[in-house]
DNA sequence: GCCAAAGTAGAACAGATGTTCTAATATTGC
DNA sequence: GCAATATTAGAACATCTGTTCTACTTTGGC
């Protein structure tokens, strides 16, 4: 199978984007049109399990009357954890201690996908300049120990002690290509021991120009 | 006749408060219904009036698509209006017509101050490595024709005939010196004449990663 | 491999829904 | 009162839409 994502994700993050845009819910063919699923029954059916789960509203035999439960409303904030730059690791406070007087990151809605446990990271310095990455960039990152092939993730390089910004590739023999962002430059092999994945990046932000 | 209040205001109001209750909006028989209007023929009527008014906006032919114009909060976005490439000027339709069929983009809130009119644009291609700016991203521009000392702005080269994003400094003898946004790379010096300032560059969204 | 469970596809149906057309009725300006 | 205009009704239609049912395929545990 080549599908990655859970079809109960990706409908639901269909009906995000389509009730932010056009302000009402898609019907049952129009999602499974744009998630790819030939019969309406199968909408349907993850329908009545997210229904089940009080993860969507419905009500019967209404036409585009599906809610989104826990979405609209409060600003789409993440809190600014620290900091990121070249010569130390990410020191990761705990990320649901938002109480404690972290600064709050404005972010794009669409990024804010059910429950992800985001963070934001300032970088600090000019080492990030090969992933496309400047100075006093925010980066948006998810909690995660491991990534999938081509995310980009923040790893610590246990022998070189740096933080690096890499494209993750899984390749034969316990072996991890770190490719750059930027398309002109050339990727690094290491092993997986010495790697360390620290978050992946959700997106970059740079409002300060 | 008995009936008070206009017409097109009950129908508003039925909408406005059927929309606050349930988060979808109603059919065009449920207005009928609960408007005391016996044909939905006659409530299309006045929606029909209700949309060139621009009181309601509504998508042809989709079930319960009304929506309610300056009322909700929107959430902050700002319109798609086109694609940046180094080979080509930037062709802004005009920022206001966000009716015509403009993809919206998510942005921090706290870009979006007082009344600024913003857009976005899609980088295509790599040209703008040197900006920091990579294939895909997406930029959040301020209409203005002039920028301050220091502000980032697409500019089109007349004699290159070409956008770039630099760094704007006015210097002595109608001379501009652009100057690149990664600290790493020599600025450049034109005629103030041949460069035209397209728009201010306010931020910078990476989300596709 | 085997089996149960989960997921997918397709067809079919009843009712909902937006739309259009024509005709009737009410309102307004003169 | 009269005519022009605005509003309302009703019917009819094509399509959209939610729902249900059955059958088939994939997945995961053993």
């Amino acid at each position: 199978m080549v599908r990655k994502t859970n079809t109960k994700e990706r409908i639901l993050d269909f009906i995000r984007v389509f009730r932010r845009d056009k302000g009402y819910s898609p019907s049952v063919r129009e999602v499974a049109s744009h998630c790819g699923i030939k019969s309406p029954s199968v909408v349907q059916y993850h329908l009545e399990q997210l229904l089940e789960a009080g993860l969507i509203t419905k009500d019967k035999v209404r036409s585009r009357s599906i809610g989104l439960v826990g979405d609209e409303e409060g600003p789409a904030q993440v809190p600014l954890l620290g900091v990121i730059a070249a010569g130390q690791p990410i020191d990761i406070p705990s990320v649901d201690s938002q109480k404690a007087g972290h600064r709050m990151i404005d972010v794009p809605r669409d990024i804010m996908r059910n429950g992800r446990k985001l963070f934001a990271l300032q970088v600090r310095g000019n080492s990030m300049v090969d992933a496309m990455i400047a100075d006093a960039d925010i980066l948006i990152m998810e909690q995660a120990d491991s990534v999938n092939n081509g995310d980009v993730a923040a790893c610590w390089l246990e022998n070189e002690q740096e933080v690096t910004l890499k494209k993750i590739y899984y390749e034969k023999g316990q072996k991890i290509r770190l490719q750059p962002c930027n398309p002109y430059m050339l990727p690094l092999f290491h092993d997986a021991a010495n790697i360390r994945i620290q978050g992946k990046v959700v997106a970059v932000l740079r409002t300060k120009m």
